[in-house]
DNA sequence: CCCCGTTTCTTGATCCAGTCAAATCAAGGG
DNA sequence: CCCTTGATTTGACTGGATCAAGAAACGGGG
């Protein structure tokens, strides 16, 4: 839709200031994008923008439920702006690339723990682990440690 | 069960040593414990260990699939001896608390996502997010901002 | 249109989990 | 019992993320 990232912030109480704006734009273009990635793409929407400032306005972003917060096992965690849908993700061993993944059944598969041990459980996360297309056809076996891919990447390059 | 730890060690093509078998009593002992708490327990059994030998064993068994590290986000890894039998976790938003859960259906789940993207799914990881008994009756409502996923409409649904 | 209070950003320091590397020590086969 | 290999100890370091103080911007009111 075209609602405007100024109209959403401000009606969900936040004022509408540039960093945001380019924040919201990057996300808007960097689905899965991580905080590092997320400066240097707002950045060149708005020179000044420090690092710092990025976290602040993700941190304000997740609050207010305009932008989500993943964090993948073993990798820096990644924002998206797609919320609302409880969508799950699926993310490739080798290479870190995340995609989205609409729950295919309606009430969800896994969603009904069949013990719950009195916990009141509010949101069911899940992560589906395995090889992208090209990471496969490249024949690459994913990472030997399941998350020992930290600042790892590059290595098995395509 | 009665199959000593150093059998499994040895079966798994790791020498048997005082710093594992002392890591592994401490996972027995704390089912979901993170480094820092097994540094502290398994020092009791064995004074020198030290915290970058406690991150190695713990990279070393689970390479060799003697234990399991989960990271919920937000909090640091935990480390659990319980393998091979795909069972998911409920973590609670205010204390942290780690429950195992089995999961409902026989072996792999949700293991068939609607649309894989062309990904060769190899495992599901489901984290079950909520309160549990102590925090929920102490009307405790989740932390401030631990991975802040609040405002997820449908909580468990798909 | 300008002023002001409050929020937000900028700058810089700090924290922490986890990793890397070199040297020492132990496991266990010969 | 010695030797080779593998593991652990010690110490330094990385990178992601947070905390804090001051300056600037938002935007309602006059």
């Amino acid at each position: 839709m075209e609602t405007t990232w100024a109209h959403r912030l401000r009606d969900a109480g936040l004022r509408v200031t540039r960093p945001r704006l380019a924040v919201l734009d990057a996300l808007a273009g960097h689905p899965h994008a991580d905080a590092d990635t997320l400066v240097t793409v707002a950045r060149a929407a708005h020179p000044p923008l420090s690092p710092q400032a990025v976290y602040g306005v993700l941190r304000a972003l997740v609050a207010v439920g305009l932008a989500r917060r993943v964090e993948p096992a073993g990798a820096p965690a990644l924002y998206e702006v797609r919320v609302g849908d409880n969508h799950h993700h699926l993310v490739c061993r080798s290479c870190g690339a995340v995609t989205d993944v609409d729950c295919p059944v309606g009430a969800a598969p896994c969603l009904s723990p069949s013990d719950a041990s009195g916990f009141v459980v509010d949101e069911a996360e899940v992560v589906f682990w395995g090889l992208c297309p090209d990471c496969r056809d490249a024949g690459r076996p994913a990472a030997a440690v399941p998350v020992a891919q930290h600042h790892n990447r590059g290595g098995t390059g395509a």
